[in-house]
DNA sequence: CTGAAAGCGCTTACAG
DNA sequence: CTGAAAGCGCTTACAG
């Protein structure tokens, strides 16, 4: 067998004439007082031999992989471009994220049935000694504990869109409570005083959605004669027409509906065109989140876009700064801003 | 500083009062013939210090990383869902897919632009030693003659959805032929005779999308009163909406569009939306990915729907048997079947 | 100006 | 039954 093998450092120096460790020297740019002509020679035999250093040496010596471990699943494309700003951010650190998603995308991965699987993954990408994790809520919540432990082994941890009460770990989120006060304002402002709220499951790992909502709550409140009331999901999340069909036919009678997400506002459009109801004459309709289906729907969806990629830009910047120590003490609660899309699905209440 | 240290080896040995290389065959389960008693200490002692086998290490004795490069981005549904399929079958292998995507989402990546950026992810994994690389078209077109390189070095390289005329790697991609093939028969069974054909920009790294075409013309014209015509948009598909325009207002007065994607099929929608047509009515439209929209535009569109996570799945399958040697030779062709989905967007031509 | 030695964290023959 | 030595592909002090 005459495998062609990848070449070595130590062929480069033996077909330049130099020592191993003059090569590597040479090759990492450290000329030292080495001759000119000696220096040109080795670099141009690393060329013609295709020699390309071995990272993971580098990495064992150092005790850096340049990696970042990374939780995300691509679960809709919010995710997909939070990931797509991790990407890029790691790639201008000359970083490499390490993606890990097992399981499939149609169902929403949940770990607390198996704590096995998780940890297997965590300690997959810690095996390979990766620099620090970004992961995303659900499994930042099923792992708590483990969290922790990587802090003690110093390995950053930034985890997205979750903010338990007590921090155990840098958090990157967007700014609901400035992107829930706008939305109410601008159904307050077009006349609307009965609004009703839709959200989903609100579980643990869904903190975002229970500060989305209450955020909301509290705005509209502040309107005197404004009434807000909230319909929820059920665990799985999987009864959404049903429940916007109980909203809309509740003694509550709202003109505007909050979706908590755009999921939640097309369960709405479902149940309102069952209803015989037209959007936005009879009924306005905000969401949350501007996912890819949003603007295409009849009517075109307002919603408030969120800035994944910033998202995913700001958690691996602080990942790179946690590791080059220019962050470094308590947790750090970055907030990204989000903008309200006004489309057609909300107008003036009847008056 | 005391930095909380990664346990070593030489730590857990120490511990337990074993030599280092006791200690390693104990732990990787070569139990030789060492002590019942002793086996249980080391085993216990790793596991309370913490003590994780540095995969960094292995890598560089066995020549192996167990990861492969993975050069997609997650530009749309279908390549996500390649992706998945990617990741799953590679877990199942206990492999690790390291995926690269540099630049934005929006703009379709070329390469053609920038040579030496591509160049430089295709380094920088191989410089981490990926054991293989799976990569999308595009990047796979830019850089042919890296492939053949990368041959050399022993690394396999599988592409997805390109079959160039001679082959150049692996390659999986959807069996073109025989669905371009169902949906001329479902058209012309409807009574359509006269069928236009909107085809994207045919790119050299769009092999499918020639493919598809001629196919489907070919498998039109069986049928001898009936007749095909096809658009194509400019190389940057950016004027899709005035080729469907042209398309629906020439003398041909087409009564079925094929529309070689989704993309296109929306394009033709658009069109014939502003050009008072109602599909299916006036008009029938079969578009080809079944991507995230298809279902939700009015009417639901009828479409090819390929098996991206089945894509997946077989190149990440082809390259773990290149590698294990189950696969050697000349280059295989993998053809993954695709399934016409019938919606509300064709209906019989009028008689 | 340049090279021999020790080391990164392990594994793999080989000796005893 | 167990350990000392050499090695994976490099880099990093240290000597000369």
């Amino acid at each position: 067998m005459n495998e062609p093998r990848v070449p070595r450092l130590k062929d480069v120096a033996a077909e330049a004439g130099v020592s191993v460790s003059a090569a590597s020297k040479i090759l990492r740019g450290d000329v030292g007082r080495f001759g000119e002509e000696t220096c040109r020679r080795v670099v141009a035999t690393a060329e013609r031999l295709g020699w390309r250093r071995n990272l993971l040496v580098s990495s064992i010596q150092s005790g850096r992989t340049m990696t970042v471990g990374v939780m995300i699943p691509p679960y809709d494309s919010f995710w997909v471009k939070v990931l797509s700003g991790i990407h890029h951010r790691l790639g201008e650190a000359d970083y490499l994220p390490i993606t890990i998603w097992q399981g499939d995308l149609d169902h929403m991965p949940h770990f607390e049935a198996d704590e096995q699987e998780g940890l297997r993954q965590i300690n997959r990408l810690l095996d390979r000694r990766v620099d620090a994790l970004i992961m995303w809520p659900t499994f930042a919540v099923a792992y708590r504990r483990h969290i922790s432990d990587l802090a003690e082994r110093s390995v950053p941890v930034v985890v997205i869109d979750y903010e338990p009460d007590e921090p155990i770990c840098d958090t990157v989120g967007t700014n609901e409570a400035l992107a829930a006060k706008t939305v109410a304002k601008h159904l307050l402002d077009l006349g609307h005083r009965r609004i009703a709220c839709i959200s989903s499951r609100e579980s643990q790992s869904q903190t975002w959605a229970l500060e989305r909502r209450e955020e909301f709550e509290r705005a509209v409140e502040v309107q005197s004669d404004a009434e807000v009331r909230s319909w929820r999901l059920n665990r799985e999340g999987t009864n959404g027409v049903e429940v916007a069909t109980e909203l809309l036919t509740s003694d509550f009678r709202p003109t505007a509906v909050f979706a908590v997400t755009d999921h939640e506002a097309r369960h709405v459009y479902d149940a309102a065109a069952a209803l015989g109801m037209s959007i936005p004459s009879d009924l306005s309709v905000i969401g949350f989140a501007d996912l890819d289906f949003a603007a295409g729907l009849a009517p075109p969806l307002s919603t408030v876009r969120q800035r994944p990629r910033e998202i995913g830009v700001e958690a691996a910047s602080l990942v790179l700064q946690r590791l080059d120590g220019t962050v470094s003490g308590p947790f750090t609660k970055a907030k990204i801003e989000a903008d309200v899309i006004l489309r057609e699905s909300t107008a003036p209440a009847d008056q």
